[in-house]
DNA sequence: AAAGTTAGTGTAAAAGATACACTTAGGCAA
DNA sequence: TTGCCTAAGTGTATCTTTTACACTAACTTT
């Protein structure tokens, strides 16, 4: 059994998300993952692997689903790299795969033992990856759309501590996938109170500089059953 | 590895949910469930098991999420079961878990040979089950009372082919555990056009005859990403 | 000083949500 | 056969939310 992450990073513009290239077999990405330990529970696996890859701790992260088809493993490039990393390459792996948001401004993957390279995807422009971690993918991307319009505090995750209603938005507009007026949003998490001005302003920017907010989580204590984006 | 599946039924006044009860290991009740075979996909195995114990196939079946802390089968109780029925009693399994959802109407289920007794109990009225599964109907509760709210099509498959407004609104108050108003959930529906109107009425009933109606999958298709209730 | 860029703001119209009470159709019992 | 019980079925007014839409303000660069 084993674990999977699929990483979201929000970098101001587009969302992205994290792959590594194995070490072994031909330079086929994959998403982070490693077999779960005998003593660990799922997610106790899920945060050390992204320990492992990222350096990162004390990171939203939540399980997404379980991928189990027989033959998910044995397309012919991945039942190549198994042989050389695995003590039995042919034996069934069910995978729970989970998924996880990161602001970019705070953080540097760096590239673990057991990958070459680690780099960012942006989620719209996808090359193929191992196994059916394609399908992970998707499938992740479609919970976090639907958890973005039930619950505000994940769009959070993906946003630097103190940030600007601009960025809020984009990174709805990122992930929702569509465009959305400007007016109707701030109105939207202004009249809901979920964000505290700060006494703060963009600096050095060439226009009118924008006030920082940050999130207000005792407000969304309070709320968080009633606002729908 | 197992999969474990929470069934739900309406009953017409409340929401139930299936369980077994053991036959060695001194009456314990536990949601079905059994090894997942190792040529079989996850929702196979699923389906199998709600097959083997209820006679049913073709049935709503959607997987919830895994389960899997180490200790989850370290009760004394159910160490002593697992002694009774598997070879490797101390083993550490991971579960997966699906929902399901049935009428009452055309069912019964039927003991399946793993188990002493099969029976329907009210989902919020629950006596202690074997393993972490009382956290497993929680959560399958939790899922279920989201995905009515943005997909009416999974309130349709806990009720009958036909059914009146009454039974409709039964459900989606038994499910989200309030009242609701008669005309504004009916005006709701009607002007959603999800329900087709059958020449057809109640029959028997000591009061007005209600009209029956049927769900319309082709409007459904139409319409399902704009519909929230 | 002019040009370029994004911040920040209000309103009117439409759509949707809420609260609320009486008449109707049938079965049953006196 | 009349009266009673029960649930079906229906409309409106008010409030709230959503939508569509365009200009001025503040800062940097050239």
């Amino acid at each position: 059994m084993s674990v999977d992450c699929v990483i979201f990073g929000f970098d101001g513009v587009r969302l992205n998300v994290l792959i590594i290239e194995r070490e072994q077999g031909g330079g086929v990405s994959a998403l982070p993952g490693d077999l779960i330990r005998d003593d660990e529970t799922l997610d106790d696996s899920a945060n050390r692997v992204l320990y492992e890859l990222t350096g990162l701790s004390d990171i939203y992260l939540k399980q997404l689903q379980a991928f189990g088809d027989p033959d998910r493993i044995k397309g012919l490039q991945d039942v190549q790299w198994l042989r050389n990393v695995r003590e039995e390459p042919s034996a069934r792996v069910i995978t729970i795969a989970y998924y996880s948001l990161v602001n970019l401004q705070n953080f540097s993957p760096k590239a673990a033992s057991f990958a070459r390279d680690v780099r960012w995807e942006p989620v719209y422009d996808f090359a193929k990856l191992a196994f059916d971690h394609n399908k992970i993918v998707d499938k992740a991307l479609e919970q976090l759309r639907l958890s973005l319009k039930y619950d505000p505090l994940i769009g959070f995750e993906l946003l630097p501590k103190k940030f600007t209603l601009r960025q809020l938005q984009k990174l709805y507009e990122a992930v929702l996938n569509h465009s959305i007026d400007k007016r109707n949003f701030r109105k939207k998490f202004l009249s809901a109170k979920l964000l505290k001005p700060l006494n703060e302003k963009e600096q050095g920017v060439p226009h009118k500089p924008a006030q920082y907010y940050e999130f207000d989580r005792k407000r969304y204590m309070r709320i968080k059953d009633k606002f729908w984006f």
